[in-house]
DNA sequence: TATAAATACGATTAAAAAAGACGTATATAA
DNA sequence: TTATATACGTCTTTTTTAATCGTATTTATA
């Protein structure tokens, strides 16, 4: 339980990085690998993938990269979590269209589809404004 | 980030089992395994290590099984969490000694520091009982 | 206009973690 | 004495995560 995935570390430097410049200013993939000592793939997929959320804005080409376009402060951990890992749950059948195989006699459904509201109430309470600005 | 284990599914199943019993009435984990529908030697496990760590006392022998030795109120989520996986944090280099190899460049120690903190005091005030009762 | 440096993304491989299974020892009620 | 429990070390399998490879596209600039 509650363990942070990779690409959200990499993601949390890249914004790091990205918003300690002046606004407008671009921040390439390879910048922010070579500065944090991280892999250049994973990196330009983790800022790919925030910039087809709309968290980011990419330019191409030589002199390209990348620069917020929405407002840390408004963005929650849980939403960056879903922009980077697709739907988050709790557990795996909270997930599932078709419920699994012990579900007939499972009994903590209820119980489990509470508490992973409350995770997920209290995520979106945490800005990454707030992460980012210790 | 955010994935509940198996062995804390199977233990919430188990703990709902015990706790619906009278008090003093032993459960056993094929009990708890056979009504469940889960394996048994997985369950086996998650209840000795629960009775290694005192939430359930355990008794040998023919018609033997577990029973709770204290009250759900006062066991967080947090708390069974680091009973059945150890200490638990949000990154890897959080349980370390020694700092990983990119700590000398990492931008996020600070802020990864301090939303575990975070995480773990939600964690610390969400109850069993809360999570058993809904 | 050719080139270098950037984003974009599908597919594959490698590594790590989680889950499960097996074997054996010990305790105890009947 | 036997059947049914807990206890626990080791191993294998499965799943998930992380990383890599290859190729296409865009664009500033020399």
């Amino acid at each position: 339980m509650n363990k942070m995935s990779k690409k959200m570390e990499y993601a949390l430097m890249a914004l790091r990085v990205i918003c300690n410049k002046p606004a407008g200013v671009l921040t390439s993939a390879k910048e922010v690998s070579d500065q944090m000592h991280i892999p250049f793939d994973v990196t330009a997929r983790v800022l790919q993938a925030l910039s087809s959320r709309g968290l980011l804005k990419a330019e191409y080409g030589v002199s390209g990269g990348y620069a917020l376009s929405r407002a840390l402060t408004e963005i929650s951990v849980h939403e960056l979590n879903e922009m980077l890992e697709g739907h988050v749950v709790l557990t795996k059948c909270l997930g599932q269209d078709e419920p699994c195989e012990i579900s007939g006699t499972c009994n903590i459904t209820a119980p489990i589809s509470a508490l992973n509201n409350k995770v997920k109430e209290f995520y979106k309470s945490v800005s990454l404004h707030e992460v980012l600005h210790v």
